[in-house]
DNA sequence: CCGTGGCGTGACCGCTTGGTCATATCGCGC
DNA sequence: GCGCGATATGACCAAGCGGTCACGCCACGG
């Protein structure tokens, strides 16, 4: 948890330092990132940090949760009432949740480095927590979608969930190819490529008819 | 690659620092592992680690090579002559990975760390080429399984490869979470568990038939 | 005008890292 | 048993790390 003083900090000052924090983790894995680089980048001394935060872990925890919760809340935003069936769903948290990676690639690298950062003591708290949200999410499309009858009643709740939950999260390794797009190269830049609409739709159906065709009722 | 001196290095010697390495390496990424500990646990010098290689990241190289062809070998061995069509063949397949990695848990951990590595400009080379193996192997099946029929001919290829490959890598998380297996503690037990007949060939059969269903034609 | 508490600061600490190299040892051909 | 190339060795190095802390500044209340 940031200390009282982080919260007291002026607006401005804040932002710069959260910025080269953002920066630093979504270039490098919580081990590799460097607290003397955050420090050099934001223009502040290094005992600063730890009058904001308890240390490195504790800076780390808090930004994952800043990035998953805000990308939670554009795909919450973004779910337009409708989308009745899963598939639908499905497919709409998908394209929001690419959306959101392309146009802010330092939050996507920073919670993509999260998902897989090797499981030392330390992090494996974070990352679990991490993983946990994204499953109890798709776990609730998927009750719900059962209970609907989009999806077969015979299916492996837990084998379901991972399947949806590893097409998505590696959805963004796909567009990546795909596209020829680097978020190394967009987090040094500092801003995102707007991903065509047209290309994303096909990709998205794609990969959401064949889930449909293995997973709906029928 | 390795010098001339690691080739004619004793064999018992040799294994002894191999086993050592690949326990490193299994424990630990590449940034994270340290030649230290290595030598450490091989009761050899430092200095005697550059006479064999060129450096750290040279033995990695040549420890990644030797899991990816050793688990490659175990495959092919394993593929009976049979299993005619592609998804007999992908289970198959996916069967005997999975094997190979819950009998060989420093191999597949250290193949895990190499597949999800960050991509720095240093390991990128090493973990580039494994994607891509595993991808021709796939993308040869898909072909294949195209040529006769199997799949649906409108499959987008690279999505399908794409597909298979994600829940093929990603099986081994769900093998783990599922069975409540834990590869850290096998890598320091140095004994993987073999794994229960019946129960892989239970998830098996409710992968393949979410992605028969999803694939197949007709 | 003083005191006090919050905050900024950067030199400094202990530790680990990958890698080097002068030196010692080994083993084989003569 | 000599000589010589191959190999083993570990003290050593520079660099980087996360984290600390004594000190100084500044703003506010009395």
């Amino acid at each position: 948890m940031p200390k009282p003083t982080f919260l007291n900090l002026p607006p401005d000052k804040r932002r710069r330092f959260v910025d080269a924090a953002l920066n630093e983790f979504a270039l490098h894995d919580y081990r590799a990132a460097s607290v003397g680089r955050i420090v050099d980048a934001a223009g502040i001394a290094k005992g600063s940090v730890y009058q904001y935060f308890d240390g490195k872990l504790d800076l780390y925890r808090y930004l994952v949760d800043l990035a998953a919760e805000t990308k939670f809340r554009f795909i919450d935003a973004a779910r337009a009432g409708d989308a009745p069936d899963f598939f639908s769903q499905v497919r709409q948290a998908a394209s929001h949740g690419a959306r959101f990676d392309f146009s802010q690639p330092r939050y996507a690298s920073l919670l993509y480095h999260a998902t897989y950062e090797p499981s030392t003591p330390e992090t494996l708290e974070v990352s679990s927590r991490l993983r946990a949200a994204s499953h109890a999410y798709l776990r609730g499309l998927v009750d719900a979608g059962l209970a609907r009858g989009d999806l077969r009643p015979d299916l492996d709740r837990d084998m379901t969930v991972y399947v949806l939950y590893q097409q998505i999260v590696a959805l963004r390794d796909f567009l990546t190819d795909r596209f020829g797009f680097s978020f190394q190269d967009a987090v040094h830049a500092g801003a995102g490529l707007p991903i065509r609409d047209e290309e994303l739709g096909a990709v998205l159906d794609e990969l959401v008819g064949i889930l449909r065709r293995g997973l709906e009722l029928g």
